[in-house]
DNA sequence: GTTGAGCGTT
């Protein structure tokens, strides 16, 4: 969808596009227009929505028409408080006009040296979430959509867990409340479970069968249970954490 | 109604 009622992209011959990150939910394409039109031409504004709720995913991309107004609008548009909150605005690399940039034309087209390097964004080594998508489903874009997915997949996607885990600005899950609370619970119920369970038996949880029914009347507390195993808790499952104490209770 | 690392559509 594009902001000038063209479907898809209108002309990407001579075009550059910026990513925009970091803004609202509810931040549209005519409230980026105004203001990344004023520095530069803006051939179109693209933001992308999720594929099942079908709202903002947080993030714009803004085309320009040449590239050195592009960088000025990422030099002045970068950190600009956009709707309450902080925009990133950068090149984009990824996406359908990739290989033209693959090509360096926008990244040697501009001057590196107006880009101040930003302490909110280390070299994390993303990858392509496109393939990830495409290649099981549709991408569980928001963290609240991690609550019962795939609790098998935790042990795989570790790195993947602790990524979408960590804040740039402030604590992790600490500061969603939810997080901590249930990863004291989480501690405490292991360090109990192995004076009656050995950590064989519970080095597999048992509840993550991928049940089909969601929600029950009074089934609440069924659900919740669910969550406790299937919580991305490394520790809780891991046998090497008290090998003298699993040995003796075990055998 | 919520959420917050990241890279895009006809």
């Amino acid at each position: 969808m594009s902001h000038f009622g063209r479907s898809g992209p209108p002309d990407i011959s001579d075009t550059y596009s910026l990513l925009v990150l970091n803004i609202t939910f509810r931040t549209t394409a005519d409230d980026l227009f105004p203001l990344f039109d004023k520095y530069g031409k803006v051939v179109d504004i693209f933001i992308p929505r999720d594929r099942r709720t079908g709202d903002s995913r947080g993030f714009a991309f803004v085309r320009y028409k040449y590239a050195d107004e592009a960088q000025k609008a990422v030099d002045r548009l970068d950190g600009r408080l956009v709707d309450g909150r902080e925009i990133t605005v950068q090149f984009a690399k990824y996406g359908p006009n990739a290989e033209r940039i693959h090509k360096g034309r926008i990244i040697e087209s501009v001057p590196r040296s107006r880009y101040r390097s930003r302490s909110r964004s280390p070299r994390s080594p993303r990858r392509r979430y496109r393939d990830d998508y495409k290649d099981m489903d549709y991408r569980r874009s928001r963290s609240r959509s991690w609550d019962r997915y795939d609790c098998d997949r935790y042990r795989g996607r570790e790195r993947d867990y602790r990524r979408r885990s960590r804040s740039r600005s402030l604590s992790p899950d600490y500061s969603r409340g939810r997080g901590r609370r249930r990863y004291d619970d989480e501690r405490r119920s292991s360090s109990r479970s192995i004076y009656s369970v050995s950590p064989a038996k519970r080095s597999r949880s048992p509840r993550c069968s991928p049940s089909p029914h969601k929600t029950s009347p009074r089934g609440d507390s069924a659900d919740r249970n669910s969550h406790d195993s299937c919580s991305p808790t490394p520790r809780s499952a891991s046998p090497q954490g008290q090998p003298a104490d699993s040995r003796s209770l075990s055998a």
